[in-house]
RNA sequence: GGGCUGUUAGUUCAGCUGGUUUAGAAUGCUGCCUCGACAAGGCAGAGGUCGGCGGUUCGAGCCCGCCACAGCCCACCA
């Protein structure tokens, strides 16, 4: 055996056997006779920098991998990286832009050319730093969601939900940057507060100097409005149907001031009876909530906005001004026409984007949609019938109420990085039809209507959900080669770990798209895990600058030290407030382990018989051991990681450490028996095994050390310990003389050990019990 | 604004089907201890009106109602 080193280096033994086991095909999986347990790692974004998120997550993977891993079980950890359009092609126009280069003095070629460069650059670096953590994926496996294969699955299920009728075009309400010329997405635009006047225009009621009542005054409704630009593109007038104010002019016309356009008077709840005037004008063209209030009353739309935000031809005045100085003048305009009734201060919030620090211009786009009504039934279904488990099961209430309101999904994004939408247009056609998309897998080379062949392809490219809900069938190229080998074995898989804000983006997704493509679940357990937040509470975000290196705790506390301490704080959905000082408590338990381990290897068995205190100490730790072997299958079965994790730890430090070995310890001061040093050992090995897939590589190591071994005897496929029957009797026997027994702040060691080394006579209520 | 969740030692959390004695754990804190694996350690101790108010019950941290506060997701009020 060799010379055990004093102190434990994490350092050595995380680069020993995370080759080892990479080397020696202990991640990797082929189907086999075997049970297996398949898992696909939820894809960190290419852009991605290893966080404290990911920590947890993978993490908690590599817990349930390991555990099946050591139940026997063939286990498949399917790791990758998520080509994120948004977030890649952002990062991809910075650098460029840094470089001198502006996206639009680019091709689309050659953009892509520079976007694959910095993936090949750049992408693969947080999957080496999961490798630092001691994941045991299956490398070979890894996967990228712009794989040739992966692309080509995607484009095959767009065409394929087309053709079933899934797929459609239409209209929607885009956040445009006028500044960047581009649609930006929801998350790109920043709101602010801003202080804003709101104007109240008077608008005349059509025909009201004829009125019934045979005065001829005109009669006004006066709306409030901070954007009085917008004014040229209303095409009506809303009011609460319960405000009765108005309810005399629901159903007459209004006049429109400046182009004298005579619109309607309808009436709807959304309408606030309170704000302004009670009184609402709209502009379907450029206002979101003013466009669901078009669509529903069937009002027509007047865009009045150039795409850099100057008035459009449509709006009749001021064209090809910018907007924001259209709205002074016609303010103006309005006060000289007597039509400005007031002018209010207010405080109201405005998008900005991101990128341009622009205002953001709603703008009606052409998109495209998946319809989500019947295709998202069985997901809904199997969820709450339980062939699908949320752990923790709080999330179903949540996941119902979205799934039963769930609204069509736009599938389609303004970029160039990404999956282009396999749809083509003829830009010439002389038939009705020809001005269909045409929808096919591969370039139809001429219109098959027409048969011109000037046709062009959809500029868009598919959201980055749209190919990550097929993650869990294509990495196992379900699509490719349906009921493949790996497919057939793997799926569906066992687990799925994630964050719950994406339940819906993608969860509910890959669970739609599982009963479609292949009528059956993607996994059977979906365990959410919370958001980690600093102490104060906030999320942990680079941003922010409050979140901790990974890479730098583990070089501190190693990697074992590291997962423990994210885990000790970890319940199943629930966030967690992450302090470092959890790290270091659990390089404190790898040192433990270690130095109980240094103990054992002091002690030199002989061959003599144990003493009655020495045997029953041992029985009780058997039992004390399959107590809590009881209880961690419990919680693991029922996904209560950090619960097992606790136990784990107490067994070892309490139990082992401070109880069975102390007692072994003053037992056997005059020669240690064989039996009682197999025990101990065998104990060692029992204890090793459950810490294993907490902390993978102190136990390989000290596994390594207690004997000789061969290349396959490795704590990694050990089998996992199953609980015996358990003698209670014992258990509490032995606790019960133990609490009668330490006293006055002083341990076994010093109660007993030291007064016998000092010949004195050891004064306890009952000596006989320890066989003194 | 709509939906959901939570609130238990200083801190982070358990507490499962209402009934284990005095509501647990870890960590932190305080005191004592260099002893032969470990001071990254050992032993002991202090710490809680279970967010507030009311109700149901023989009995409530747990069930019901209201309130307060916090968080998450969705929508983004002219």
């Amino acid at each position: 055996m060799e010379e055990i080193s004093k102190i434990y280096d994490p350092k050595k033994s995380e680069e020993k056997w995370y080759k080892y086991w990479m080397e020696n095909g202990f991640f990797h999986s082929e189907p086999d006779g075997r049970e297996a347990y398949a898992m696909v790692m939820p894809p960190p974004n290419v852009t991605g920098v290893l966080h404290m998120g990911h920590v947890l997550n993978n993490t908690i993977q590599d817990v349930l991998v390991r555990h099946a891993r050591m139940q026997g079980k063939n286990t498949c950890w399917v790791p990758g990286t998520d080509h994120a359009s948004i977030a890649t092609e952002a990062k991809v126009v910075a650098l460029l832009k840094e470089k001198g280069i502006a996206k639009k003095d680019l091709s689309r070629e050659e953009f892509l050319k520079y976007a694959w460069e910095w993936k090949e650059k750049y992408g693969g670096i947080i999957i080496e730093q999961l490798k630092t953590l001691g994941c045991s994926c299956d490398w070979e496996r890894t996967r990228f969601t712009m794989d040739e294969d992966l692309s080509k699955a995607v484009i095959q299920v767009f065409v394929d939900l087309y053709k079933k009728g899934n797929i459609y075009r239409g209209v929607r309400m885009v956040n445009w940057d006028p500044k960047g010329l581009t649609a930006v997405s929801d998350e790109e635009v920043n709101y602010k507060e801003v202080d804003s006047r709101l104007f109240y225009v008077k608008y005349k009621i059509e025909n009201t100097h004829e009125a019934s009542s045979g005065q001829a005054t005109d009669e006004w409704i006066t709306i409030a409005t901070t954007r009085p630009e917008t004014i040229l593109g209303d095409t009506a007038v809303c009011v609460n149907p319960n405000d009765d104010r108005y309810k005399s002019l629901v159903g007459k016309r209004a006049i429109i001031p400046m182009v004298n356009r005579s619109v309607p008077i309808i009436a709807d709840e959304y309408v606030t009876m309170e704000f302004g005037t009670g009184a609402l004008k709209i502009t379907p063209a450029h206002d979101i909530n003013d466009y669901n209030l078009g669509v529903k009353h069937n009002l027509p739309l007047i865009d009045t906005i150039n795409p850099d935000g100057t008035m459009s031809k449509e709006a009749g005045f001021y064209i090809g001004e910018d907007r924001f100085i259209v709205r002074n003048k016609i303010a103006k305009e309005l006060e000289e026409m007597g039509q400005i009734v007031k002018v209010e201060n207010i405080k109201n919030k405005v998008g900005y984007s991101e990128r341009t620090d622009a205002v953001i211009e709603p703008k009606l786009s052409m998109q495209w949609f998946l319809k989500m009504d019947k295709i998202s039934k069985p997901a809904l279904d199997h969820v709450l019938d339980g062939t699908i488990k949320l752990i923790p099961d709080k999330y179903i209430t949540t996941y119902r109420h979205w799934m039963e309101n769930v609204h069509d999904w736009c599938i389609s994004r303004q970029l160039w990085w990404g999956q282009q939408i396999p749809a083509w247009y003829c830009v010439d056609g002389t038939k009705p039809e020809c001005r269909e998309a045409i929808v096919t897998e591969t370039n139809p080379g001429k219109c098959p209507h027409c048969g011109s062949i000037n046709i062009r392809q959809d500029e868009d490219v598919l959201d980055t959900w749209f190919s990550s809900w097929l993650w869990p069938i294509s990495v196992f190229d379900g699509f490719k080669t349906p009921g493949n080998k790996d497919i057939s074995y793997y799926y569906p898989t066992n687990d799925l770990v994630t964050a719950p804000e994406i339940l819906f983006f993608w969860v509910a997704r890959m669970i739609i798209a599982g009963y479609e493509y292949l009528g059956k679940e993607p996994f059977r357990y979906v365990y959410l895990t919370g958001t980690v937040r600093d102490k104060i509470g906030r999320k942990m975000s680079k941003s922010l600058g409050n979140s901790p290196d990974p890479l730098d705790l583990i070089a501190q506390y190693g990697a074992d030290g590291t997962r423990v301490g994210i885990l000790l704080c970890s319940p199943a959905g629930n966030d967690l407030t992450f302090d470092e000082l959890l790290c270091e408590q659990g390089r404190n338990f790898s040192n433990k382990l270690w130095n109980s381990f240094r103990l054992i290897t002091t002690w030199k068995p002989e061959d003599i018989e144990p003493n009655e205190d020495a045997l029953k100490n041992s029985s009780w730790f058997k039992n004390k051991l399959d107590e809590q072997i009881a209880s961690i299958e419990k919680d693991y079965s029922s996904y209560r990681i950090s619960e097992v994790l606790m136990t784990t730890y107490k067994l070892v430090w309490d139990d082992f450490c401070s109880e069975y070995l102390e007692r072994i310890k003053i037992s056997c001061r005059n020669g240690f028996p064989q039996k009682i040093y197999d025990d101990t050992i065998q104990y060692l090995e029992i204890l090793l095994k459950l810490v294993h897939p907490f902390m993978p590589f102190i136990t390989e190591e000290i596994w390594d050390n207690i004997k000789q071994r061969e290349d396959k005897d490795r704590i990694i496929v050990a089998k996992f310990p199953t609980p015996a029957e358990v003698d209670n009797s014992l258990v509490t026997h032995f606790e019960d003389i133990r609490k009668s027994f330490v006293r006055n702040g002083r341990n076994l060691h010093q109660q007993i050990y030291l007064p016998l080394k000092q010949k004195l006579i050891l004064i306890s209520p009952e000596p006989n019990s320890l066989g003194l």
